[in-house]
DNA sequence: CCCTGATTCGC
DNA sequence: GCGAATCAGG
């Protein structure tokens, strides 16, 4: 394979889409990430920072006091850990007297952290109910989900287990991330609650 | 381990 | 110019 315009285009078009190199190679065929890195520099679009430069850290600058300072005297700063903030819990104080409460936000657009909206009825990811799962696959599942690599969307790959675990509307949602099964799309645990015999599926009612 | 991009260097 | 091998990192 050689590099004609219309592949060289190809590469230029997915990389500027921020495509992996494999990707690339993947979609081109005939070559391998080497390859497509090694062209990507020799095109000299290397760079795929567009990003507007990261802020060239805005130096807190002190205050400077009317004394004339004499020294700016560094202490070897003991690396003093930073505070860990207690996660907050996520319900907002209401206002203890609504009358006398000043309007501290303006009715702008607030940045809150919106969370994922799920329709109302959106049925809620796939749980192996107790009626058709044995009670020790079920243990086992839930013995399992205990340890989760928790990932998230972007995180699963093709050999990630990705049974979704808890409930998308809130925080407490991750996929099990675990090692899938060859050519699964679950771990062992989840493939089993997944993927049952029409047999043993049928006629297990209540 | 899986993956990423970066670099080198013989071809 | 090309890309496998290698390096460095997440």
């Amino acid at each position: 394979m050689s590099w004609t315009d219309e592949r060289v285009e190809t590469l230029k078009r997915m990389w500027s889409e921020g495509q992996s190199a494999s990707a690339i190679a993947k979609e081109l065929g005939g070559v391998t990430r080497n390859a497509v890195i090694g062209k990507v520099h020799r095109l000299g679009l290397s760079n795929r920072n567009d990003e507007p430069e990261p802020a060239p850290v805005p130096a807190p600058e002190p205050a400077i006091g009317s004394g004339a300072e004499k020294k700016i005297d560094r202490k070897p700063a003991p690396a003093a850990e930073p505070a860990r903030p207690e996660p907050q819990p996520e319900v907002a104080a209401v206002p203890a007297d609504p009358v006398k409460e000043e309007p501290v936000t303006p009715p702008v657009f607030t940045p809150v952290p919106r969370r994922p909206i799920v329709p109302a009825g959106q049925p809620l990811p796939p749980q192996p109910s107790a009626n058709e799962i044995s009670p020790e696959t079920l243990a086992s599942v839930r013995e399992v989900e205990k340890r989760a690599k928790k990932l998230t969307l972007m995180e699963l790959t093709e050999r990630t287990c990705k049974w979704p675990i808890g409930d998308p509307a809130t925080e407490k949602f991750w996929f099990c991330g675990l090692p899938s099964q060859a050519g699964k799309p679950y771990c062992d645990a989840h493939v089993s609650v997944a993927f049952q015999p029409m047999s043993s599926r049928r006629d297990r009612r209540r």
